[in-house]
DNA sequence: AGCCAAAATGAATAACTATTCATATTAGCT
DNA sequence: AGCTAATATGAATAGTTATTCATTTTGGCT
């Protein structure tokens, strides 16, 4: 068995306990127990309990990252440019509904039990909405008066708050197509109506 | 010394310890210091340590609730109401930092290990939002094909992801002021420039 | 088959801490 | 002052669990 196989099934049983009982309330017996492995083979391959969920986070936003970029590529209108970024990050929920839950419960607040760790990876997810801002300004199709580092995060949040939505409620309203849509349709046109000159 | 000047001492010192260590890494022991009562005092006014963090929330958003419909009674403006909404929002931190860090990141993932909970008093608080946007699209000021049980909860999003920057980051870029401003222009006006007949 | 290093095991260790409760203190009353 | 109920104390309990490490198993090699 290749030592990454090893490695990458506890990283997904730790995704599973994570997501259902939360970091603090998961036992290293829970991870081990639903990757099939001895307690003591998760120290062979991770330092502690919170490197597994440093490490969990780094591997799999760098590979969301990746995608999103892909797609992005291709494009070149902004106000499309974001609906694309919207769309993935939401869709997200839809195939791993656990990672997505643990990305965004747990993760959230690691920065308070671990004060080194500078999360580089998250800053560099949410500087790909504050490129296409950029990037829509400088074509001249953006209002300049926005700030992009204050849009990118406000437009992270909303997109962050309804994924967590889908998250809690067993039972979401709209589907995450609607959702894409009116998130995007919100940043890009606003709520006030255009005036009528 | 009235009964409840205990409960509210604990209560604030509660805040503190769980703003600065979070909830499950925060100890009894941790609080009752801070409080300068005995450890055991704290079970003579709460039943366990979920019960101060619930009773903690329900008491401060139900205040803030209150404050910030007060506000909101003396304006009819849907945009003004949005402006005031996200000010007050904003300015918690200002003067309240540890209680803005508890309410966002531990409250957060209550529901994890408290299933049974349901959060009214916060869906009050988000239906303020929803509120002010039902309101102006019957004055015929905001768009109509909104959804303002999406918009509420990415406006409330965006809010609470700024307050994050707030909360995270010792330097802010930002003033407060600024931040409501840009947030409100954002969702009011959309990113796009209005376009030229 | 026999050897050996690498990988895996899981029982034991070594804290840690929420909660309890027997005891002590306080405060209101006569 | 003396009594009593309410309030407060904090040491002891009871249970939890991350991590270690002596031992076992595996798999590649000759």
């Amino acid at each position: 068995m290749r030592v990454s196989d090893k490695h990458s099934k506890i990283t997904q049983a730790a995704v599973k306990v994570f997501a259902k009982k939360g970091f603090f309330n998961a036992r290293i017996s829970d991870i081990a127990k639903e990757a099939k492995v001895a307690d003591g083979t998760i120290y062979l391959y991770f330092n502690n309990k919170y490197d597994i969920l440093i490490s969990l986070f780094e591997d799999e936003i760098g590979k969301i990252i990746l995608q999103v970029k892909l797609l992005l590529e291709k494009e070149d209108d902004p106000c499309k440019k974001l609906h694309i970024f919207a769309k993935h990050h939401l869709l997200l929920l839809e195939g791993k509904k656990d990672l997505a839950e643990v990305l965004q419960m747990e993760l959230r607040q690691s920065n308070k039990f671990m004060k080194e760790y500078r999360n580089t990876k998250f800053i560099e997810y949410i500087d790909i909405i504050s490129t296409i801002i950029h990037q829509g300004q400088d074509m001249g199709i953006f209002n300049r008066d926005i700030s992009p580092g204050i849009a990118k995060r406000a437009i992270f949040g909303a997109l962050d708050e309804m994924s967590r939505l889908w998250v809690l409620d067993d039972d979401p309203h709209y589907t995450i197509e609607q959702t894409a849509n009116q998130v995007c349709s919100l940043f890009l046109s606003g709520l006030k109506k255009p005036s009528i000159h």
